[in-house]
RNA sequence: GGGCCGGUGGCGAAGUGGCUAACGCGCGGGUCUGCAAAACCUGUAUUCGCGGGUUCAAUUCCCGCCCGGCCCUCCA
């Protein structure tokens, strides 16, 4: 069974599947580094990392990468604020991203490249552009592609441009294009612009031309799948199909993947709108990072996804819901033996989820069966009816859920530590929630030393010491669990 | 103006031309527990924005309308 993965392209639902019958070669537009990513690249980054390691479940080989776009109007504008070269501007926001990905378990591409380190690549792209009268020169040294040169221009996001007359709604700017429509290449530097001394002129290139060559550079001329925001569709995506296959003369990519935007309370994000938020902000608010990536998960990628603090709250207690059924597994005791029904109820979950996510990554569909089976397998255990070879099918499925998921293995605490080390650096302190704050105060092995003397005193039948103890580890977001056989606890 | 997506219970959300409309969260009742928590049982949409049409049968297909959102410019 294959993914049918939705293709901008066509439209349709192609099967997803490497060319060369060995590993799928797949781009996928990274984050331009002016600043700290938003919640808002991360359901992009999520989404496809949710593709790539499903794939990886399935057991597709995949040559992923993705690019750093390390240079651009913005960064150029900042640093130059800064008074510091772009080199240096840039290493803080690229290194914040990488440990943003690391907190939401983003698992890294096979290959990550850099805008500013195939600069020589890109020049070479231009020239053979230029070479066959696709590419041309303005008067101050940039260089634009001529549209005219690729009719099928539009054929990605479905526009027909054809019928734009240059001039009417677009402005004929400052430079000298031939066709309003016409994109830059390569840009001629302002004064005090970061630039390179190339072949084609001084100047920094344009931004569709770094994807189109970083492409090509490392998966050659041909993609399997090339993936990124809905935004991205128009012009970028467009814009690199131009150049890339104006110069190949081949397909760029066969198919195109797009995540759709997220709202947050109904609106679009934007910090006018005072609802722009960073995974930061919402880690020193008190959510878990796992929360943070369930929610951003759990709405397929096709749907426009509405972000609330509800949302968040929802996938904390989902989360929690699943954790303690995994430790009631791991920690349990059980007969040797195996339930025949509970077999085939993690036999029929492991195919459904499967089954879920081929059908165009279906995230939704596919948290339903393993929570049908959370539901069974702690029936089985109430009822004395679940045995070792159950525990052992049942977490196979959870492990295979969590592969994708990753959501129960819990790094939370350690990610909610970062994120406070770093609120410190910066002098953000002020913006952390106070629970989170007073719930750094106990270590786990405090945690433990209260836990024990709660089961002494509930031994003594001393259950107002018990329950003094236990409203204070609660204060501190601390909650205990008895059992049978033991006392769980958990950090909320 | 042009292109496009969505409107399903208190909230999020899946889904299908006819099977009891998944799943999660929340809330009410119960079981268990010293009390909790967790877990389980149970109740929470006779109904899928509104109006019309096609059909033996529509939430699911078609048309119109209303509402929300996105793109057409930098943007994940």
């Amino acid at each position: 069974m294959t993914l049918r993965l939705f293709n901008t392209l066509t439209g349709q639902f192609d099967p997803l599947e490497p060319a060369d019958g060995i590993a799928l070669r797949m781009y996928a537009c990274g984050p331009t580094v002016y600043d700290y990513g938003h919640i808002g690249n991360f359901r992009t980054f999520l989404q496809i990392d949710v593709l790539r390691r499903f794939l990886l479940l399935s057991g597709m080989q995949i040559r992923h990468v993705m690019n750093i776009t390390d240079v651009d109007d913005k960064i150029i504008r900042n640093s130059i604020e800064a008074g510091i070269p772009i080199g240096e501007y840039t290493a803080g926001y690229v290194k914040a991203f990488f440990e943003d990905m690391e907190a939401l378990g983003i698992e890294r591409p096979e290959q990550i490249v850099r805008a500013t380190e195939h600069i020589p690549q890109m020049v070479k792209l231009v020239e053979k552009l230029a070479a066959s009268g696709a590419a041309y020169r303005t008067d101050d040294g940039s260089w634009y592609f001529r549209l005219k040169a690729f009719p099928e221009y539009g054929k990605l996001s479905k526009k027909d441009l054809s019928g734009m007359e240059d001039g009417a709604r677009v402005d004929v700017d400052e430079y000298e294009k031939d066709s309003a429509r016409d994109f830059a290449l390569w840009k001629a530097p302002k004064p005090g612009e970061t630039s390179w001394d190339t072949a084609i002129g001084r100047g920094r290139p344009g931004w569709h031309i770094e994807c189109s060559t970083m492409a090509m550079e490392y998966l050659g001329e041909s993609l399997d799948l090339h993936a990124g925001g809905e935004d991205l569709m128009f012009p970028h995506h467009e814009n690199e199909i131009a150049q890339s296959e104006t110069a190949t003369q081949k397909t760029f990519a066969r198919h195109w993947m797009h995540v759709r935007f997220l709202l947050v309370d109904g609106r679009k994000m934007s910090k006018s709108e005072g609802n722009f938020y960073t995974p930061r902000d919402l880690l020193l608010k008190g959510y878990k990072a796992s929360a943070i990536r369930l929610a951003l998960i759990a709405v397929p990628y096709r749907r426009q996804f509405n972000f609330t603090f509800d949302s968040l709250t929802d996938a904390t207690n989902a989360i929690d819901r699943l954790r303690t059924f995994h430790s009631r597994l791991s920690s349990g005791r059980f007969a040797t033996g195996e339930n025949s029904a509970m077999q085939e109820a993690a036999k029929k979950a492991q195919e459904d989820f499967m089954a879920a996510l081929n059908d165009d990554l279906n995230t939704a569909d596919a948290l339903a069966p393993v929570f049908d089976l959370v539901r069974a397998g702690n029936t089985a255990i109430d009822q004395g009816q679940f045995f070792t070879g159950d525990r052992d099918a049942i977490l196979q499925v959870l492990e295979d859920f969590d592969a994708v998921f990753d959501v129960i293995k819990d790094r939370d605490a350690e990610v909610t530590k970062r994120a406070l080390k770093w609120a410190t650096e910066t002098g953000r302190m002020a913006e952390v929630a106070v629970e989170l704050v007073a719930a750094q105060t106990l270590t786990d092995e405090a945690i433990e030393a209260l836990v024990v003397e709660r089961s002494a005193a509930k031994k003594a039948r001393d259950f107002a010491r018990a329950d003094r103890i236990r409203n204070e580890l609660q204060e501190k977001g601390v909650v205990i669990e008895d059992s049978k056989d033991s006392v769980r606890w958990k950090r909320k």
